[in-house]
Formats: C-alpha cells, sequence, structure tokens
DNA sequence: GTTCCGCATGAATCGATAG
DNA sequence: ACTATCGATTCATGCGGAA
C-alpha cells in the first residue's frame, strides 16, 4: 500500500528504483531529470551499456508515470552517445518504449550547448546539442506559456543566461526597489513567445559534479509547467540543480540521488541559497545593498 | 542491367521510385534531401499516413544506397509532425529500419531555423529545428572539415596574443612531444570548426514549393562531403535549391522532381544562374563589375 | 564600480597501445 | 580476436583578481 503522505523539499539518498516505489500516487506536477547517459556515470549507476539501457530505464519511467498528476509533464534531457562510430540508438527506442508504455510524446525541445565540449575527429565535429522530451500523461496538461516570454531583441538572451546565486540576490533587489536598470529595460518592451529551441551554456564552474545542466534549463520548464507552490521531482538530482531551480522559484522539491556526497553537497548549497532568498526579501537588507 | 554511363547537371521529371532504378551503381559522391514530410505535399506524392512512411520511404533509400559511392554521404532533412497532439514517431522508425537496411547513422545535425514560422498554440511553442540525419556506407567516408571553418569567438583575440605559462605547462603534462608544438597551431589561427547545429534563416521567398531549405543548407552539406567536380543527387529536388547550391560551388547535380512545374521553374533558375556565374568568370565582365 | 585578463575545465571521441 | 586504457585533439564560459 501507497504511502498518503508526500515530504517535500528533501533529497532522498538512494537508487531511484527503491525510493520511487514509496512516493504517492500522482503527487507530482513536473519531472525534469537528466538520467546517466548510456556508459556514463560508471561510479554511480554502474555505466549501464547502451544495450541494456532501455530495460534499464523502463521500470523507473513506470513509476514516473504512477507519481506523475494527470495534468503534469516529464521532461526527460538526454543524448545519444557514439558507439563505435555511429550514434546509438537506445534513446529512440526509448521514446517508442515509453509510447508503448502509455506516455504521451508531446513534444521534443532542443537544447543548444553553446559551449559544447571542444575537440576533432576525422568522421564528425563537435556535439553541441540535446534532447529535451517532452512526455505528458494525458493530451490536456498543464502550461503557463506566458512564464518564459522574452522581450524582443538583443536583450532576451541574456535575461535568460544567468542566475548564479550573486545575482540572483541582486536582481531580486533591485526588482523590489524598483529602480533595477534592466528592470527598467524591460518594461516597455514587446514580449514573444519562444521557440522549442533553448540556448544555454553547460555549466563549467561546479567542480563537484561532473554531468550539470545549468540551472536555467530546468528553471525554464519549471516555469512553464508549474505554478507556485507544485512540486517538482527529479530522480537522479545529482548536484542537486533541479532543487535549486524549483527553490528560486517558488516551488517544493523532491529529489533523489544515490551518491552520498552529492546529497550532502546539494544540501548544504540549498541551505545556503535559501538564506540569500531570505535576505534578499528582507526589505531592511535590499536597501542596505542596494545603497553599496 | 543497369546502365553504365550518368548524364549529369539534369533535372529528371518523374517519381523517384522509377527513376532511381535507371541510375548506374556508385556513381553519387553525395545525396542531400528533404522528402515530402507524412500528411504533407499531398498533391505531389499523395499525401503519405503517417504509418505508412517507413514503408515508402525504405525501396527508395534502398536505391539510394545503391547510386552512392561507398565514401559518399546520405544528408535527410526530416522533421516529425505532429500527429493527434502528439510528435510522430515514424522518423525514428525510419532511422531505425535504415540501420537495419544497412546504413551506418553516423550522426544527426540540428538545423536551427533561427526565423522560425510564427504561430501559436496551446500545448507547444513554435518549431524552430529540424534534424539533418547523416548516414554513410561505411565507417570511412569523404569529409573535408576545413571547408566549413567559421570566424573565432571574440574570447580568442585577447586570449591568444599572450600564450599563458598554463597552456604550456597543460601540454607538457600530456605529452613529452615538446610544449611548443601545439601552442604553434593556435597562433594565427581565424578560425574554428564548426558544432553539429547549424543556425541558418529559412528561406521565405520562395512560394512555389512547399518544402524549401535554404540553399545555404545544402551548400553546407556540399562544401563539407564533396570536392569540385564531385556529382550531388536530390531525389526530391522540388523548385531546385539543392542544384542551385551545386552548380553555385563547382560540383555536378542530378535531380529528381516529379511535379512538372517545378521541373520547369528549376531549370529556367539553374540558366539564369548559370549565366551569372559564367559572366563572372569572364576576366573582362568580372574586372567591369569590380571597378564598379 | 567597470573592464580586462588569466585560467581551469567540461555527459566527447578516435586511434593506438596494452592485456 | 577482442576489450580496456590512454594520449591527442579542441573551444566557449565564468570566476576571481588586477588595472
Amino acid at each position: 500500500m501507497k504511502p498518503v503522505k508526500l515530504e517535500t523539499n528533501i533529497i532522498h539518498r538512494g537508487d531511484c528504483r527503491e525510493i520511487l516505489p514509496t512516493l504517492p500516487d500522482e503527487c507530482i506536477d513536473l519531472i525534469v531529470t537528466s538520467p546517466p547517459y548510456a556508459d556514463r556515470r560508471k561510479d554511480t549507476y554502474g555505466g549501464i551499456p547502451p544495450d541494456e539501457y532501455v530495460a534499464w530505464f523502463l521500470p523507473i519511467s513506470q513509476e514516473l508515470k504512477r507519481v506523475l498528476k494527470p495534468q503534469g509533464s516529464f521532461i526527460l534531457n538526454i543524448k545519444e552517445r557514439v558507439v563505435e562510430g555511429e550514434r546509438g540508438t537506445y534513446v529512440m527506442e526509448l521514446v517508442l518504449a515509453m509510447r508503448k508504455q502509455g506516455w504521451l510524446w508531446t513534444e521534443e525541445y532542443c537544447w543548444h550547448k553553446k559551449n559544447s565540449y571542444p575537440g576533432k575527429w576525422p568522421n564528425r565535429f563537435r556535439d553541441a546539442w540535446e534532447h529535451c522530451y517532452h512526455f505528458t500523461k494525458q493530451k490536456q496538461f498543464k502550461m503557463f506559456q506566458e512564464s518564459v516570454m522574452v522581450p524582443m531583441g538583443d536583450w532576451a538572451e541574456k535575461r535568460l543566461k544567468k542566475l548564479t546565486k550573486n545575482d540572483l540576490v541582486r536582481d531580486e533587489s533591485r526588482a523590489q526597489s524598483g529602480f533595477g536598470k534592466r528592470v527598467a529595460n524591460w518594461i516597455g518592451r514587446e514580449k514573444v513567445y519562444p521557440t522549442n529551441v533553448l540556448h544555454l551554456a553547460t555549466e563549467v564552474t561546479n567542480k563537484n559534479h561532473s554531468a550539470v545542466f545549468p540551472v536555467e534549463l530546468p528553471s525554464w520548464f519549471i516555469k512553464l509547467f508549474t505554478q507556485e507552490g507544485d512540486i517538482v521531482l527529479d530522480p537522479f538530482i545529482g548536484s542537486g540543480t533541479t532543487a535549486r531551480a524549483t527553490q528560486n522559484l517558488g516551488r517544493k522539491y523532491v529529489g533523489i540521488e544515490a551518491k552520498t556526497e552529492y546529497v550532502t553537497l546539494a544540501n548544504e548549497e540549498l541551505v545556503s541559497q535559501r538564506k540569500l532568498l531570505e535576505k534578499a526579501h528582507d526589505p531592511y537588507r535590499a536597501k542596505e545593498r542596494t545603497q553599496k
């Protein structure tokens, strides 16, 4: 029998194949995750071989379907590795298998990695993009397109670009005081809907975790598919990027991570970020910082 | 019995399922094409339903494999249509089926359409990218990477003026081959290799043909995979974009198109473009134009 | 307070070499 | 023969310290 209550703003320590069954049915509004790619992250998940990848993932996606609310969404960030000179087919096979499992493959977003890994090979160029598959349980699902609208013109890219701890605080304080230059720029600009191509750089500064997507990636989907107070799940949360994005945006997170160091690290970062957020919302401190 | 001789710089009028068998074996250096999408271009190919698409295309790709030289490449530009709220799976199924047919799926290039078609839907944004699958017959194939190099990012200008200590150290730690060697490669370098993401605007001028890619798209692949004098095939050539790209770059084209109007239109454009090219190569006229 | 510059590093891939 | 390891190749980004 499944538990009735869901604990939020927590990162579970363990294999998601064991943790997921302990979550209640239909309690999650959005799942955003980047599972270990085939033959990667050997230290954590044993490096799943490409030909076993689908069989490994299907039980997980089955559980994800169970815990997702009917109107929820599942964003799967993944990329096929080159296997003996060819692109591996396990990603395609996974999508086809997940449809048979009952998922609807609603859309494929393209993440353009502006700073792709360098290198040169005789038969290919640097790989600068990854898939973000959008799965749903129903044709009707929650989507808030206005929340990710971007101003027309050159400014749009910068806005999406960066939300580090410090920038976050700075933006918050300026927005509150109303004097932020950037905010002023925004006003009066024509806003447009984005496309299904996201231009974001990978995170290179995070030294503790090798496989991070930039915080803007989950942030974008969280804004698009959830409202404040909604619950976001990441079953392979690593160093906690999805949780930080979630906390930033006033949503609740549920994370799962098998590697102990990552859990510790993620929790530390989340606490420090929470403090910064609280400071930013404290009017006295915000004023203090603005005057500096 | 197959013909021995191949006629080039011609657009055949007819269904490629009938024309392709008349071409000799292994006579083509590069195939670039954008086939009719499922349920599109009903007038020409009868609007292939998504669930029949793979069966329809496989005999064609079989013939394409026959006419392609062993070291040649096949670029397939395609995008899955939305079918009842979901992305159709026929493209994935096609790739899997073509591998079984003996093709190697070497790479997937991403064409980012900078000016995507406007529109708004409740469950998705504007579609701003398409697949360009790269198939080959062998792991060894012709590729001329230098021909598509792009200007370096701004970062390089400052950085390379002064070679940092760390550049040398990192170099030494990796090989005892002498630290100056690789650094020398960088000095004076103005161009870098591109990635597998192509940023090109769609063509808006050509209203006579529904499935046009911009001439830069075939041009890029033609430069990358062929040399002057090589032969490029497009079995769904439409208004002749691939032929114009080919002619421009001093290669030879073989086109196939079922719709008579397109053939006429394409040939007219090709003739007028050829005249311009000849003028440009005529020394007297070239000088005249330069002085202007 | 900006701007500039040094610098480490990243979900990569191939081919050669070693077991 | 077949697998595992290792060196070589390459470029955009953001942080931190300096001007």
